[in-house]
DNA sequence: AAAACCTCCAACCGCCAAGCG
DNA sequence: TCGCTTGGCGGTTGGAGGTTT
């Protein structure tokens, strides 16, 4: 098999291997990756290196500006808001650090994650456990949400307890067969019925319930669907969620 | 004072998907 | 279609610094 760790560790020049350099990074390194991003831009990492100066692997590099170097980067303790925001969206999208950290301002995902394996990962724990003993959590539980990361292949169906249809009025209605979800009428500001209406219209389809999941996540890229589904059980309701999710959370908090 | 232990986070590792020839 | 390369991601680790005994 192809050995990735090899081909990144050692660079061949002149007929000579040369092993590069790990560990941490040095003042100069930094002002020589740093002129060279700003000179020639993000992207085409396999070339940094080289560019640079540097005797590193590309992915060495990418990591450096995108966790330290990257203007805007917001250093310190995590405030009390980013920390709201931060277990939300985690509610929501589980341990996808690098889309939480699109929508938290100033943060990496690996600073995200890293705030999330030390401060919140036992806190998340702990509310887990409650649940399952039987008491109900203040803040309810995520039965489901749709992916958006690039990495999840857009054919998989990651939930399929959930069903979704439309009733007579219109309006949507959500189920689930393992006995979390029961069936709730469902009201988002963001989702036009009749732009469900016209897509199932379109595909001779007469619910939600008869479209693939993959075709509705189609449906969603387009910016007018659901980018999450949550069940509050202290309010015994599910919403649905547009992107972006800073919206969402403006909602959410009614 | 110093050894043991703990916390935190920068950096590494391995994997996956997409792009390309 | 296949294999290679690259970008990107999440999981994990090592060590520096802080705290406790």
């Amino acid at each position: 098999m192809y050995n990735i760790t090899c081909m990144e560790n050692k660079r061949i020049r002149h007929g000579t291997s040369l092993v590069l350099r790990k560990g941490a990074w040095t003042a100069q390194e930094d002002k020589r990756l740093k002129n060279c991003i700003e000179k020639f831009g993000e992207g085409k990492w396999h070339l940094v290196p080289l560019k640079a100066g540097l005797n590193r692997c590309r992915k060495s590099c990418r990591l450096r500006w995108l966790n330290y170097l990257r203007p805007n980067i917001k250093r310190g303790a995590f405030e009390e808001d980013e920390v709201d925001l931060l277990l939300r969206l985690h509610k929501l999208l589980g341990n996808r650090w690098s889309l939480i950290a699109g929508r938290i301002p100033g943060r990496t995902a690996n600073d995200v994650k890293n705030y999330w394996n030390t401060h919140l990962k036992s806190r998340a724990k702990q509310q887990k456990e409650q649940l399952k003993d039987g008491e109900p959590s203040k803040h309810g539980m995520v039965t489901a949400i749709k992916p958006k990361s690039s990495t999840v292949p857009k054919t998989l169906n990651l939930y399929p307890q959930i069903t979704t249809n439309i009733n007579d009025t219109g309006n949507l209605i959500t189920s689930s067969n393992d006995g979390i979800v029961s069936p709730v009428l469902v009201s988002s500001p963001m989702m036009p019925n009749d732009k469900i209406n016209e897509y199932l219209e379109d595909r001779g389809k007469q619910s939600v319930d008869e479209v693939e999941w993959s075709s509705f996540s189609a449906l969603l890229e387009e910016g007018e669907g659901l980018d999450a589904v949550e069940y509050k059980d202290d309010h015994n309701m599910i919403s649905f969620f547009d992107i972006p999710i800073d919206d969402v959370f403006m909602w959410d908090l009614l």
